[in-house]
DNA sequence: GGGATTAATGGACGCTCGTCCATTAACTAT
DNA sequence: ATAGTTAATGGACGAGCGTCCATTAATCCC
């Protein structure tokens, strides 16, 4: 990236490509546990490291020797801590889950109580580089993939789903019935259906083409949508950022 | 499926779930070959069995055991028609690809040269039983998924995508021609952008949820999402159908 | 400080992976 | 018929898989 870009203040798609957590040391916070004995940070450890993995190369190609050599930790551990592979793959996946909607809520509590903001909220946060990433999408797509033959799994991509929509039905809900009555429950139902499948159907976007992928374009065309559903709401920002 | 169901004409989303393909004859059509030395039909029956493994049991578990073991063929088989499972799973990928834009194409000539009738026509394919299913969206989204790590297999996951891209935008641009001026780029990009997003996040959700999907209920929230751009194009079919 | 408790190690285990090739079977051309 | 060619077989191979546990190390409690 150019001093230009910066300049110009380009779309700046070009930010590095980060596969793998910067390694946050132990920091046992509010107890003092300076240990080399730590199991929850062993815990944490093994996650990131599984995640990483799956992030880099795959879930096909990610084994017990690739996550213990990028954990730094031994062969029996995933055994102790977690019972075996499988389960933690599944902790992993709660993992994720938990922290995707950590940041939703977060953004949304900034948003008061105003329905077309949490809408946007849920948007913004959805298309920030927080949860929108190489890494991220990666790995969602990875468990999604997998949540058809395992059903530990698939419980947690479901919550997400399930949590995101009835926050999102909530919303469009109460917005609804500043219009049109008789066609109530139609317009929040399209609406929920159809930003849900828009943010999905970016994330695959994103996946395979996170070059080309502009995050500016994304919210207005999503809000353009919606703008289409609720007239009076929704319109498009002015040029400036 | 009752009786009723038939009666009612219900949405009818119960259609049983295939992940196995229906075992079709040899059938060297043109010049007999009832032989068993048949190295085409060996190899389609190769890609077959490796497509509905990945369906059926995920492409973690995809083994060279597994693909033979369904197919009924022996042990050296892939080795030699192939060269090995990496070019036997980029065999298979090709095949996929192909199999969805044949289905495209051959919609879309019905539709003559109307470009409405042509997005119509896309978006009735991507959607029909005959594409979106079970079995072939687990293929896609495990495909996708390695694309990530495998060039050879991006390529055909990319050239389903850039093609489509094409198509639609044509399209698009022609019927942007119609409205104001100097929106023509942007409205023809967003329409281009948000519908293929949309599809993408339909087969997403598919994917997760098969039993609560409803094709007629996403194709009109994909028309209502284009009415919102191109307001004299593209609005709601009368309730009969 | 010493015994009990719990975390962590790392190698051994049986098993399955994908590859490869010597062998056999089927078909073709002479 | 026979020799030559090509398709198909199936077992052997080494590598790598995930699991498990006897052993060692760290920490806690009295």
């Amino acid at each position: 990236m150019s001093i230009f870009d910066v300049l110009l203040h380009l779309p700046s798609e070009m930010e590095a490509v980060r596969l793998t957590t910067p390694a946050v040391k132990p920091e046992q916070s509010a107890d003092k546990r300076p240990s080399k004995r730590d199991p929850e940070n062993a815990k944490r450890v093994l996650i990131r490291a599984t995640l990483d993995t799956i992030a880099e190369i795959g879930i096909t190609d990610t084994t017990v020797s690739k996550i213990i050599e990028r954990a730094g930790v031994s062969r029996g551990m995933i055994h102790l801590h977690f019972g075996g592979k499988g389960m933690l793959l599944t902790a992993a996946a709660k993992f994720v889950s938990e922290e995707y909607y950590q940041e939703v809520d977060r953004r949304i509590q900034q948003a008061a109580k105003n329905p077309e903001a949490i809408i946007m909220a849920v948007i913004h946060a959805d298309l920030s580089e927080v949860l929108m990433n190489t890494r991220s999408t990666r790995i969602w797509h990875a468990f999604r993939g997998i949540a058809g033959s395992n059903a530990s799994i698939a419980v947690y991509s479901n919550t997400r789903d399930k949590r995101l929509r009835h926050l999102i039905r909530a919303a469009f809900d109460t917005l609804a019935k500043e219009y049109d009555q008789d066609e109530h429950a139609t317009r929040a139902r399209d609406a929920t259906f159809g930003l849900l499948v828009m943010l999905e159907g970016m994330w695959v976007d994103y996946l395979s083409h996170p070059n080309e992928f502009s995050r500016e374009v994304a919210t207005s065309i999503v809000r353009r949508f919606m703008a289409g559903i609720f007239p009076r709401h929704f319109q498009e920002q002015p040029a400036s950022e």
